[in-house]
DNA sequence: TAGATAACCTAACACTGTTCGTTCAGGAGG
DNA sequence: CCTCCTGAACGAACAGTGTTAGGTTATCTA
């Protein structure tokens, strides 16, 4: 072999995310990337077709800490909770890149394995087929809908203002909005799995 | 007045939709888009300040369609339900700006207003502040979630295959997506009322 | 008729993702 | 030991991006 390589897939994988996570999905370019890494642009395309299929492969590492494995045993009610919460979990580990996570991810691998998964699952427990699908649909919903719409990050104090007498201003502060954002979450979950059980099989 | 000008903010903004909803969100230029007023990319900037602040306004003249009022006259129930339909049909009108809306959907103008219409309406119904805007932000949940993660759009049949035997291959009609896509925004629109009812006030 | 001026254009800047041909380090074969 | 080969990283370039500064032009006002 010629000289070992400073590069893998693995090592600009990493990386990626790194900038991402610090500069946000914008802030991530080429060159500022193999600058990074201590080498020019064009040396990472010896390991990465392109930058989109990048995004892709980081995409997939995300999505691979999602666990599904609570409808495989349990019923489908704590299915439904624990894999939405693990779900969540993954997508708020890293908020910059669900923009792009949101963009689609059904034609995502991982995501249609997973979701493969969810909807065996719901018809083990007796839902029909296509209530199982639009069951995993809403699951999604809510995941991706919590992920983007976050109190945590996009709002700014000064256009907030006086303007909104019912909106809190307390909302704009960094713990309670990370506090807001989890209970907000739990609230649709459970007022969503309620809301099923209402018209649940056997 | 000098020359009659051939520009306008309004018609700017109407042929980047035209072209946003054509070509999607990246197949939109300045350069494109000034090619199709018929004049140069330079030319646009007298009307507008950033590509970014005009993608801003289309946002708001897509978030203006939102019809709030259901929260107005009626219990909490029915103005969840219209509000949630409207906001999901304005967004399917227009779905490749979707992404860029859900970018950061909280510090937009537009809503913000709309935002704090729902939560006055759920405060005087009897929910608490802090549960209005818990309730509000799962009805964005709700509504971003199901406008990113359609079926309608992102599904490609070669990676389908048969490799996910509990997905229905039915799916990618186009037809059966849009109903399908429907349907779940109903049932999870109807799960979450019906979850929120169990412990509703008053 | 001359001047003012908004509307538009030309040219350029700094950046983006990506491709091409080149260079160079180091292990394999003689 | 030397040579060849191979693969990794480089340097330069291309086409395209958003944006800006400065120049031109057409029309309305005085």
């Amino acid at each position: 072999m010629p000289r070992s390589p400073i590069l893998s897939a693995a090592r600009i994988r990493t990386a990626a995310l790194d900038i991402i996570d610090r500069d946000g999905l914008d802030g991530l370019s080429m060159r500022k990337l193999a600058a990074e890494l201590g080498v020019q642009a064009a040396s990472l395309y010896g390991h990465v077709s392109t930058k989109e299929d990048l995004l892709h492969e980081v995409a997939g590492e995300i999505l691979a800490e999602v666990d599904v494995s609570g409808f495989v045993r349990g019923d489908w009610r704590h299915g439904l909770r624990s894999t939405a919460r693990s779900y969540r979990a993954a997508l708020a580990a890293h908020p910059n890149i669900v923009p792009f996570l949101a963009y689609g991810p059904a034609h995502r691998e991982a995501s249609l394995r997973r979701l493969d998964t969810v909807h065996g699952g719901l018809v083990a427990a007796g839902w029909s087929r296509r209530e199982a699908t639009m069951i995993a649909a809403a699951l999604m919903y809510l995941v991706f809908g919590s992920a983007l719409n976050s109190f945590s990050s996009g709002w700014d104090a000064r256009e907030y203002g006086d303007r909104y007498p019912n909106l809190d201003k307390a909302h704009l502060l960094p713990a309670v909005a990370r506090e807001l954002d989890h209970d907000s979450f739990e609230l649709a979950l459970e007022a969503l799995i309620t809301g099923l059980s209402a018209r649940a099989p056997g």
